[in-house]
DNA sequence: TTGAAAGCGTTACCAT
DNA sequence: ATGGTAACGCTTTCAA
């Protein structure tokens, strides 16, 4: 691998003057620069990032750090990321907990050691929020490394994050049912455990305070955003004969489990149950198996985290900034931007 | 940000003595050894890896460079590199190139400076085989890091590779119809410009041969990979009222444009035409929607992209080596392995 | 068992 | 406009 120090050599200068042509700083005069920089095309030098980076005190690279990296979600997610990092001649190291504590705790130590400037992280699921957020504080307040939080909130935490409109959504998904004329609207909602899962289902509940009906406990059913349980719920609810007029599904996975169980049941969708789904499933559309849904930007949410981290250390000392991303509703009537 | 001189003096050892304990390296005195230990501890001193990787002339990183991070397939890929990746302690820098040519000239570039160990890539699709190839060539040729290639092959090339088995995935699908009693067995073929997609459209032509069955031009449409494409295809096919008994699907969204062109005919899956996709379609279990279908473990092909890469590593001079991921068949009958 | 010192490939300051 | 040199934080001989 060729040093800064021979083409210094075989330009017939020093590794200073190298450096300054490497880095378009300082003068130099036209006719070495071009001389210079003939030998580093023509020899193929690459700078060494490793070199420079502890030369220069920093990296340009920073850490995303993910709990599912086979969810298509996340996929959308760091390709939102990898865009701005692009722009910006950042490096992006990627790491996946497979919702794992240990290996978050692992991920962000090295981090820590391959020096980040920054790291775009979605909390494991596998600790409560509390815990989750006592342990990553405690592991991360002593580095001065900026944190920006993405899709799962954590508690008392310093850093900026992106998040969804989850009370809105569930607002929505609730009001769209509200306006076809349903009155007993049930939800089957997510892991309660989560915040998001909370929020979407306070948004439907207030939705329904909103307009003057009442939620009706029997109607509200935990999916715990398993496809499984949601598909054995629906199941039962179709027989039993006991079931509301519209329900509230809270996300993909939710959404998939319920279509099942009306498979299973032999029942069209919309045939006797009425239902608004929050996250969008693009394979279902491309069969044209509409469905009306409440969704948002996935891969805006990416950009938007690290445009937030650029930000960040632009500005180290600026308050703290959370951006809730807004929901697209795409109802049969077609799809609204909000 | 604190340094092994800083962890010496505290402890009133050398920096020497500070590194044998951290590398566990040399001999160092029990007594001395925790001492050290504590201070680390307490201080939460976390040793540079840029500081290392320049001292030690190499770095413990690899480059994964993929063509669309938002397709869920690479989001599998990734996932498997990155299990393999955090069992040897590496570090994983990603890139998206978004099929764009220029992107991944430059994404190998910058894996050039950052020292990379060896590279993952999958090729853009932006420019056809033989001047990818010729492009990539040149670029890496100088450099000595070895690359594994994933997914899609390019020509005169001398690196490892992990591919399907696509011959093979065509020549089963079709196979699978032929023993359901079809004789007019037709196919919509991927973008035939790609390796992949010639070699799934050769395998299902052989298997026609091997069963004395003739393939009729007139039943084989270019789908191009393309689920709009591929929808126009079928509707054409239903209205006409000219189609073959069943048909080989070149790949996931080959068999969602399929899918959504039949049922904007109003038609069932099966009812007319009978049909095998290539690549397996999880959204579509979900919801109990299932067709025979050939896939193949995708995370597993990350794996060993990643087991191909280590191994080249540790053995530099070793022949090349080509894994071919075998095909999963998933049938009505229930899934088989081959 | 420990320490001193050279060296890794850059950058950046200070001279010239 | 250019060069010399210290410094970045660590590893690794070599001596003691």
């Amino acid at each position: 691998m060729m040093t800064i120090g021979q083409i210094a050599e075989m330009a017939g200068v020093s590794k200073s003057t190298v450096s300054r042509v490497l880095n378009h700083s300082g003068y130099v005069n036209e006719g070495t620069r071009s001389r210079v920089e003939k030998i580093i095309e023509d020899y193929h030098y690459s700078p060494s990032a490793t070199a420079q980076n502890l030369s220069r005190r920093e990296t340009n690279t920073i850490g995303v750090v993910v709990p599912e990296l086979e969810n298509a979600f996340f996929g959308e997610v760091l390709a939102g990321v990898a865009e701005i990092v692009d722009q910006n001649n950042y490096t992006m190291i990627v790491c996946n907990t497979g919702n794992n504590a240990e290996k978050e705790k692992a991920a962000l130590e090295m981090m820590e050691q391959q020096r980040v400037k920054g790291v775009i992280l979605t909390p494991a699921i596998g600790y409560s929020d509390a815990e989750a957020a006592k342990s990553i504080r405690i592991q991360l307040k002593n580095l001065k490394i900026p944190v920006v939080i993405v899709d799962r909130e954590i508690k008392d935490v310093p850093w900026d994050g992106v998040f969804y409109e989850n009370f809105e959504s569930g607002y929505l998904a609730a009001e769209h049912l509200i306006q076809q004329g349903k009155k007993v609207i049930g939800m089957i909602t997510g892991d309660m455990d989560l915040k998001h899962a909370r929020e979407r289902y306070r948004g439907y509940v207030q939705a329904m305070e909103d307009h003057g009906l009442t939620v009706r406990k029997e109607y509200v059913y935990e999916g715990m955003y398993s496809p499984d349980i949601t598909c054995e719920i629906t199941k039962k609810m179709i027989w039993s004969g006991d079931f509301p007029e519209a329900l509230v599904l809270s996300n993909n996975v939710t959404t998939l489990g319920f279509i099942k169980g009306l498979k299973e049941c032999g029942q069209e969708l919309n045939e006797q149950i009425a239902f608004v789904g929050i996250d969008h499933i693009p394979v279902l559309d491309m069969i044209g198996y509409q469905y009306d849904c409440v969704t948002r930007d996935m891969k805006g949410m990416g950009r938007t985290a690290m445009e937030l981290l650029i930000d960040r250390l632009e500005n180290p000392k600026r308050e703290r900034k959370i951006y809730m991303i807004s929901c697209i509703t795409k109802f049969s009537k077609g799809g609204t931007v909000l």
